[in-house]
RNA sequence: CGCGAGAUGGAGCAGUCUGGUAGCUCGUCGGGCUCAUAACCCGAAGGUCGUAGGUUCAAAUCCUGCUCUCGCAA
């Protein structure tokens, strides 16, 4: 089919390149301007932008759409069969969406109706999800409202973290979309409506959301610091340094002390924090200005006493 | 030139302010103890202190350039 892709992050890369091995023809590519990014406000290019440049298609990178009449000309001037949304940033207009043949298809990250809008994946973790999945939908007018076309589910492991189920996901859809395409070219996928009862929304992450509140559950902590690893990584105070947490177990049984506060240091397993309903050992982190290193290895060249706690906020 | 921190045996750190024999906790190797051990005891190997210059009788340490890494901010 003739298709116009629309997508920014490393989430919709995958999707790009299966199109394209798959011998669709990718006439277009839409994704954010670049942005200034990282230390020494180096310019950068969104993924996407790099995979369409090193494929030769051509990009385009609106700043704005609703208004913009010469760009949802150049879009109509495509003739695209479709138009493919991953993950693009900006929210598209009835103008555009009505431009293709069979309108505009969305990859999600989630389980629709659940989790519609930003970060559904590090959401499901956060919230203890134990099935998570990718939808593909027509769009409509509304956030993640279209009517289903496709799903495919996917088991939670212990192990995975936001990161790790952002790539398997990124494939899947990739893999999902490719199906969907096929379906409707073959007329054999019913369009379902969203269960408005079931849908819920979640909000894009930000840095300060990673604060680890060490009066929850054991298991809330450990699904919060999986969900938020690697991005925007879960963090505490340690000595008035940020320490940021990127592996935790948990342990079992009843422990005293406060909330947060350092009940055990093992050269095996790293440091016993006690949590709202027992413990959880911190077995992964990374202090402020340091790499990451496992809790063993930083216990080695530094003193951590039993009894310390970890706070909330500096001070 | 957005702000800031760092680079020291295989790992994590101290030493740098106040220049003058390379240190700590581990790991590795050898030996000992032990029914046995990842435990304990003894011993050893392993570093041109990121890189290039400068100052000095003498630089990990002071000065300058460069590379790389990391935190914040976006």
């Amino acid at each position: 089919m003739k298709i116009v892709f629309m997508g920014t992050p490393d989430f919709a890369v995958p999707t790009l390149q299966a199109l394209i091995r798959e011998g669709h023809e990718v006439v277009a590519v839409v994704t954010n301007e670049d942005k200034p990014k990282n230390r020494g406000f180096e310019m950068q290019m969104p993924p996407v932008k790099t995979c369409a440049i090193g494929h030769g298609i051509f990009v385009m990178q609106p700043a704005k759409i609703k208004k913009n009449v010469e760009f949802i000309h150049t879009l109509e001037s495509f003739h695209a069969d479709v138009f493919v949304i991953v993950a693009y940033g900006k929210i598209l207009p009835v103008s555009v969406l009505n431009i293709p043949r069979f309108g505009c298809i969305n990859v999600h990250g989630s389980l629709l109706p659940k989790y519609r809008g930003a970060a559904p994946i590090q959401w499901s973790i956060i919230n203890g999800e134990k099935v998570v999945g990718v939808t593909t939908m027509q769009m409509d007018e509304g956030m993640d409202t279209g009517d289903i076309l496709l799903k495919k589910e996917m088991t939670v492991l212990e192990t995975d973290t936001a990161g790790v189920m952002h790539d398997k996901l990124s494939h899947v859809g990739a893999m999902l979309l490719i199906e969907t395409l096929k379906g409707i070219e073959e007329g054999t996928i019913q369009p379902m409506k969203q269960d408005e009862a079931e849908a819920s929304y979640t909000r894009m992450l930000e840095k300060k959301d990673g604060m680890i509140d060490w009066s929850k559950t054991s298991e809330k902590i450990f699904c919060f610091v999986r969900g938020m690893t690697p991005w925007p990584s879960a963090f505490t105070y340690l000595k008035d340094q940020t320490m940021k947490v990127f592996e935790t177990k948990i342990e079992n049984g009843t422990f005293n002390g406060i909330c947060g506060q350092i009940i055990e240091i093992s050269e095996e397993k790293g440091i016993l924090v006690k949590t709202g309903d027992g413990a959880l050992w911190v077995t992964k982190l990374q202090m402020q200005n340091k790499k990451q290193m496992d809790a063993t290895e930083y216990l080695r060249g530094n003193k951590v006493e039993i009894g310390e706690i970890l706070k909330c906020e500096l001070k």
